[in-house]
DNA sequence: TTTGTGTTGTTGTTTTTGTGACAACATTTA
DNA sequence: TAAATGTTGTCACAAAAACAACAACACAAA
């Protein structure tokens, strides 16, 4: 690692521009055009250190995805359009990908023919924040006589504000939380008998994001979040949420949510 | 080009997904698993056509992109979350990179070095209509004494309403085309002085974008914007728009302006 | 035993990355 | 002016990396 050249970070640079479709080269080539304006191949490969025959045929790629524009003359002189049209350049063309994919992966999804049972025997690992929401509203949506969770109240308040009146009014609705501030409540969930138990998760230390909890639905479907600690040596197995309709994973759950209520019970009565 | 194929379109589908960061078996894998969800490794296999021992590791980084949750069963079995919370993963992902790009990029571009001469020597070709539209746009903004465009009204009407405003009020327009709504004008550009010629460039064929124009900024910009014909065998070269400050290419233009704004004239007074 | 799962290692293929040489032309030098 | 020198744009091709495909094997379940 070199630390003559003045550049900020160089390497992370390509690789979010890896990510918008272009290769260590063509991102070299046009940060490099970026630097200065209507250089020619040699000065490019001067700043870029790409080699200079290499350089013709990038830049014809980076013309073709309009991020580039030549001069007439000889020898010829490139610029660089500037980065905030190049970049909405890049995306558009992605977004026009992701649609394009959106539609045709649907068409997959909707005709996929139904599992007929089974399902409901495992326990799924699910990862991703946006996943993991995506599940747990889903379940509580699709609630038909009763929901309880227990859930740290920053989480409830900052996640699931949104999916409060989605929740059918006959389904009756039982919180256990940490806390529940008074402008909060009954703004969210109105109709739910809130139980506060301040040690709640109290032993969760400082994670980014206390998102663990436990939702059981009809007594059926459970959902258990736990807190990612992971960061640092996961890169292949991390599991910050099961989700399972299983029988025995269910009933433990249940027992769990006895235990706890029965616990805040006895301590209202001292 | 084969013609045999029958399956919808099978290619075009992973084309999308791979500028969506997926690789030729990540989608192959991601697609089967959408047909039915809750496979195992051998039947992702089966659907697929991805060589079985290759399904694992690929479901690893399916898992990793947040696109594929496992059941703790064995056979392990996969799920993939439904296309268009995968699709939105993806895209996120893409975006923030694209914003952390966008900075670096900006960092650069900004502290750029003035290039003290030559480049209005030259004659740019610039391709792409988002492109030549931003620097058409620049070189009217830049305009303080006058500006002259031909160009059909079609054009005019569609892409060049947003910046009527921005061009100070002080400049002259003068503006050479082949209609002008009643509805439209005086909306666009109000202050400018419009004569109509309808067989201006009538010769242009049924092309898609009749965009083809000239514009003159203040007797020393023009920007020629040309009729894209090729979509088919360009892939590599292709200027739909020239781009130039020097005195030569300036001059011509000046003098094919006042050839037509006199032969405008003239049939005037006939 | 037989079947199928999950893992490992090896090979082939394609895409990027990197090197060397060369004709065409321009610039300098003699 | 002619020779020497340098630069540009192009080609062919080597090396490395990423990806795709195949074969083998330990192990568990039926």
């Amino acid at each position: 690692m070199p630390m003559g050249e003045i550049q900020p970070e160089p390497d992370r640079i390509y690789d979010s521009l890896k990510s918008l479709g272009l290769t260590k080269y063509e991102a070299l080539v046009y940060m490099a055009l970026l630097q200065v304006q209507g250089a020619t191949a040699t000065e490019i490969h001067e700043i870029s250190k790409v080699p200079r025959a290499s350089v013709y045929p990038v830049i014809d790629k980076l013309i073709s995805k309009n991020l580039v524009s030549t001069s007439n003359t000889t020898p010829k002189r490139f610029s660089a359009t500037p980065p905030e049209a190049a970049v909405k350049n890049m995306l558009g063309e992605i977004k026009k990908d992701a649609d394009n994919a959106l539609k045709a992966l649907n068409e997959l999804y909707e005709s996929r023919p139904e599992r007929p049972f089974g399902k409901q025997e495992y326990i799924w690992s699910i990862t991703g924040e946006e996943n993991i929401l995506l599940k747990l509203k889903e379940a509580l949506n699709s609630a038909e006589k009763e929901v309880f969770f227990a859930a740290r109240w920053d989480f409830i308040k900052n996640k699931l504000s949104d999916i409060t009146e989605s929740v059918s009014p006959d389904v009756k609705i039982e919180i256990i939380t940490n806390n529940w501030d008074k402008d909060g409540y009954p703004g969210i969930f109105p109709n739910a008998s809130v139980k506060i138990f301040k040690e709640f998760n109290s032993y969760s230390r400082g994670t980014k994001n206390g998102a663990s909890g436990v939702y059981i639905i009809d007594k059926k479907k459970v959902l258990l979040i736990m807190d990612s600690d992971a960061d640092l040596d996961s890169a292949s197995f991390n599991p910050p949420a099961l989700y399972s309709e299983s029988y025995g994973f269910v009933q433990f759950f249940l027992s769990y949510r006895e235990f706890i209520s029965g616990h805040l019970e006895s301590l209202q009565k001292k």
